[in-house]
DNA sequence: TTCGCGATTATGTATAGACATTATCGCAAC
DNA sequence: GTTGCGATAATGTCTATACATAATCGCGAA
């Protein structure tokens, strides 16, 4: 059993993501809380407080503690997440899975990630669409000695990126932004003009010195922006 | 009087900020600094889980608490001071003021700062050349009400934003990055072909809620790509 | 010396209760 | 209807205590 913080936390968390719980929706009061978990005051405050403080909700005294309205201000490296994001602002999400293999790399992936020629990944292109605009093309290796269950996952519910997040938490990553012109392949499955400026986001991360996944995600440079906004002390 | 949780926080942060506790240094156990400020030991600990959530500090039973390595976003965002990476490199770097001008602010560039429109800025242009290949254009506004010696630096050995860094400690930042296509006269500073993707780097920066400055640096997007790599909060 | 294991200790989580603070609601007076 | 004000209800902060968990320390045995 899991402690209970964490719980009523998830729990939240999940009602919030899943749209079940829109924007501008009243979370049920603390003592309403405290009765559902059977747990004290101090507890769901600790949670709320929490969530509060991460601006996934608003909480105000006497009126209560309602979902926060989506910021258009996010963590830059942080928002990969589009079907939550998607849930939050409302819109429609899909992902179609283009293609998916199993193969060994190739030399430019090993020097890129610090393994030996040949080992297996499984390698995923996947399409992100919202409201029928394609938003995203990524393009994924999954190292499967770390993380073999992967294999046996179809991706159909749940897009890998998120996947991976929920599954194998990472302790270092490496992000590498650049610019570049869309080809013509790229252009078509975006539905961009050919030469469009491309925002290309290049992530890895590892697990305690493990490679865990590698994401190549190229976004229509006029559709997309990263964003971030940081404070170095508070 | 303020609350105890926040005096005691900005204590502590004003310790580790001011390098009276550098990284690493050994915090006082939740039971001296509970004695220290003669208070429960869950409010000294409510204090502490925010900070280590925040990154301050590092937490792990038994060994105490220490203040952490600086390891967070900067790495990506860092990478703008020329001069020192072409030091490091050991290639030639310049700069040249293209345009200097104190102007009031047009209604665009209000909205993005959130200042009256028709506040006066020192607007720069400058242009970053390494071994004579032109490697950043860089638009900058500076608030001269927050940094009026600004208005009198002439720019001649410093690059703006170099200048500034040492000046004014920011406590606040947004950036935003995209990717656009390059049109004629950028195409020509920056001697690479019309239409070629470019990198766009947009930084804001505040001290203290006052605004201080605006950078928006275009790169050849074959030439350079932002790099970051880093560990989670935990 | 080195290894293993138990004691120690600092943090992690949770409880029940208390009082403070602040919007909001609803009633009463205008 | 509008205004003013007190009662009310929700969050904010804090205490004192308890037990859980995990890492280190130090001691004794191989």
């Amino acid at each position: 059993m899991k402690h209970l913080h964490q719980r009523i936390r998830d729990d939240i968390e999940a009602r919030i993501m899943s749209g079940e719980w829109p924007p501008g929706h009243r979370i049920p009061f603390e003592h309403e809380l405290m009765t559902e978990y059977g747990c004290s005051r101090m507890t769901v405050n600790k949670v709320l407080s929490t969530l509060a403080a991460n601006g996934l909700i608003t909480r105000r005294r006497r009126a209560g503690t309602v979902v926060a309205e989506p910021s258009n201000q996010q963590a830059v490296l942080q928002i990969q997440d589009f079907a939550l994001e998607a849930a939050r602002a409302g819109v429609d999400y899909q992902f179609k899975i283009l293609h998916r293999a199993i193969e060994p790399i190739d030399a430019a992936a090993a020097q890129r990630i610090g393994l030996p020629v040949g080992t297996k990944m499984l390698c995923l292109s996947t399409l992100h669409v919202m409201d029928d605009v394609p938003q995203a093309f990524e393009q994924r290796l999954i190292n499967l000695a770390t993380v073999p269950e992967a294999g046996d996952e179809p991706f159909t519910d749940v897009p890998p990126g998120t996947w991976l997040l929920r599954r194998v938490p990472w302790t270092d990553a490496e992000h590498i932004v650049r610019a570049v012109n869309a080809d013509a392949t790229m252009a078509k499955r975006l539905r961009i003009q050919s030469g469009a400026a491309c925002l290309v986001l290049e992530r890895r991360t590892w697990q305690a010195g493990a490679f865990v996944t590698e994401a190549r995600i190229t976004y229509p440079g006029d559709r997309h922006q990263l964003v971030g906004r940081f404070s170095p002390v508070a």
